[in-house]
DNA sequence: CTCAGATCGGTACAAATGTACTAGAAAGTG
DNA sequence: CACTTTCTAGTACATTTGTACCGATCTGAG
């Protein structure tokens, strides 16, 4: 079996960051065993011991980031609009590299189906990210496909840019689901 | 200089599409100017002569997809919701490589500064299409931005599935819009 | 301790790829 | 017509890649 001991599980880690690390600099074709063992400053054969393909590799980095990205929502405070635009600009402006990695991996999951699951999960750790700050209701989903819809925006226009213009648009969206749910 | 005759051009335009279509049934990683040249028919060495390399050929073909899309766009007829929904659906399940392939090619340009433009205009297009069902007032930009996120969950998860259910998801949308704007 | 399985690190090799080169065909231009 | 430029098509080569292999070393259970 591989990675039963203490070191090969956190080697396997270490190789997993690596690939994010691979990804953020030079894209999803930059993602090889060698250049992931350089980046993690182990032999190329460790690389390959642990993760056979270079799918193995990817879908292993989805599994983690996806992971890291549920605990980073699950603690997070979003009962505050601008809190929330403060969190969501830090997360993508803060490190645009990594947040475009993530969403490469996501996108590789709508060709393989065994990335499904990972893409859902994060998807709906997200939903439950903002679901404080979305009135629920008929209109809840409304609020949340625009929200998507800002993130994707943000990370290919670069815009809204800045912390207020995040919150102006946040503040947008909520108002309209808002009013409609009471009407 | 490069593609001056009428011969030429029409090689141009050839290997473009042979790039989209590689990029359809392979993705990003199996772009490549031999798996290219091949899918067009063509020699290998055409396509190094046309595309010194690989970058050229994905910010063509880039360019190429926003201009048919554009086209598309243009000519689309959006007046009445239901006619809407459907083209939005015959677009993302009609093709479903060929509207993934062009969403990866997307994403070159987050990582590209010589692609912004092109996926600017493929954006601005988008809008353009859908303006015609969305109320102009404060938060016409919501309904964009929530229409953007549809369409990238029906990439993603398949979902909204049927012609039906997307025409609901729009209504949703357009209705959240409308009563706030009217508020 | 003993030892079987897990892990390590190095090396080798076939396949695929970007790229360059050359000689000739075709096309446009005076 | 000549002749310059564009284009064609085949080939060759260095590099990078995935992958397999092997002996040495480490680790944990009995």
């Amino acid at each position: 079996m591989v990675a039963t001991t203490a070191k090969g599980e956190a080697r396997r880690t270490e190789l997993q960051d690596a690939v994010i690390r691979v990804l953020e600099s030079g894209g999803l074709g930059a993602v090889t065993h060698r250049a992931v063992a350089a980046e993690a400053r182990v032999p190329l054969a460790a690389a390959t011991y642990y993760f056979a393909s270079i799918d193995d590799l990817l879908v292993s980095a989805l599994l983690r980031v996806t992971e890291q990205q549920v605990a980073l929502f699950a603690h997070l405070d979003c009962r505050s609009l601008t809190d929330t635009a403060i969190v969501l600009h830090g997360w993508v402006y803060g490190s645009r590299a990594s947040a475009i990695a993530q969403y490469e991996l996501l996108f590789l999951a709508m060709r393989r189906d065994s990335l499904r699951e990972a893409a859902d999960l994060w998807y709906r750790s997200l939903e439950g990210a903002i679901a404080p700050i979305v009135p629920s209701g008929r209109y809840a989903r409304v609020a949340a496909l625009a929200i998507d819809g800002l993130i994707l925006r943000m990370l290919w226009r670069g815009e809204p840019a800045s912390v207020g213009e995040v919150t102006a648009a946040l503040r947008d969206i909520l108002r309209s689901v808002h009013r409609s749910n009471s009407a």
